[in-house]
DNA sequence: CGAGGCCTTGACTGGAGTCAATTAGTGTGG
DNA sequence: CCACACTAATTGACTCCAGTCAAGGCCTCG
């Protein structure tokens, strides 16, 4: 069984609102698992078993089309939830773009202990409200923004939420290294992969960032930036 | 003071969840509100002092940019919740599409009694739950589909969320109302308003849809419809 | 060092946006 | 009930941004 006191995440994840006796019986239920990069947890549509929270890596939530498109609807960092409570079909896929590992449920037995758990649940439903209001003003940027103004914001917004994971003093990261490639971040914005990469380099030669590497962003001039994201 | 029992929304808002005695204390609470169409609510970025219930009429969540682009990101009929619990700014406006009237609390008062309320707190996660799927269905909508699949999508999402309100025996509402106009429709879709007319005459031309006044619809050919719908 | 995947760049196309004019409803007051 | 004004919706002509198709370059990893 798994030891909760000493996970990574027991200060972020919804388990922090839990007692140390409720811990163990929570511990009791879970079972960690490693998910390699480029694997599927959670298929859209079928019935999903499970919730999980994330201890290490990056995920994606993905919603597709019957012809192959896919809108990443989501992105998940250490110690955020995953999963339906209290519904049967998984609404979207779920797959890891890093190597992860997570910590997983029986759905059914954590609807119930989350049931017992007012405070778990008031967690939950935080989260879960926090996660509405960043859906919704990313369907602000794909409806109406355009491409420019799409990966000014998504620099900018991956900037703050990575600056969760090492950040220099003042809190405020402009260098990072993003965990995916250029594909998804088209599937993040609505673009082509072309597009995406046309907008990077036009913002690279104006001055605006740097690219150390395929995967490193360094911004240079963020008020330029927060001007661009309109 | 509301007489919640004979409340038109009783048994299909988050109140449903609660005792007679519960429900005394919580109609102490609210107060019944008149909003005309197009008044505003709550406003983007404000404080936001209040939460509500939907009794009827319909309103819109709208996102804008400094320059005045719209997005709705939500739309709210009777006996949805309005607001923002746990949450000070309202991270969108909530604007009045129809003369509507809400039960309104105030958020403090309202966290309080929810927090001391898990059965009430559970309905209100479920219906978060809820809207976050929609949400992230309207993303991949937003970012992925062309503008005929965009109007041919909300067509027959309107036609199943307005069943509601009066409908034929089988449950599959062919022909409706809006409760809006083209330039509301295209701010949903993420289109402009001429857009949004030009698919709407296509599809009259082409035998899909009929329109018999400037806010109703009727749906001539679901299955194609669907298949459009991508 | 070589193979393969990822990314960039270019030329071209097309779908949706923009601007502008017209038409069809809606409501008001005589 | 009709005439008028006003707003909403449609239609047309044109533009332009982002998508598509295709080629080439550059990492990265075996």
């Amino acid at each position: 069984m798994n030891d909760c006191s000493s996970c990574i995440v027991r200060n972020r994840a919804i388990c922090s609102s839990l007692t140390p006796d409720e811990l163990l019986i929570l511990g009791k239920m879970g079972r960690r698992q490693k998910v390699k990069a480029g694997h599927t947890l959670l298929w859209e549509g079928d019935d999903a078993p499970v919730v999980a929270n994330v201890l290490e890596g990056v995920l994606k939530l993905v919603v597709a089309a019957s012809d192959g498109r896919e809108q990443i609807v989501g992105i998940v960092f250490p110690s955020d939830f995953i999963g339906r409570p209290f519904g049967k079909e998984s609404p979207y896929s779920v797959t890891a773009m890093t190597d992860a590992e997570v910590c997983i449920f029986n759905r059914n037995a954590f609807d119930d202990f989350a049931s017992d758990h007012p405070d778990l649940q008031q967690k939950l439903l935080r989260r879960t409200l926090d996660e509405l209001d960043r859906a919704r003003h990313w369907m602000m940027l794909l409806g109406r923004k355009s491409a420019t103004e799409k990966v000014a914001s998504f620099l900018l917004e991956m900037a703050d939420r990575l600056s969760g994971q090492g950040c220099n003093a003042d809190g405020s990261l402009n260098g990072f290294e993003l965990p995916f490639g250029r594909q998804q971040i088209a599937d993040i914005l609505g673009l082509t992969i072309e597009t995406t990469s046309r907008q990077l380099t036009r913002m690279k030669s104006d001055g605006l960032v740097s690219l150390p590497s395929r995967r490193e962003i360094v911004i240079r001039n963020r008020a330029a930036m927060e001007e661009m994201a309109g």
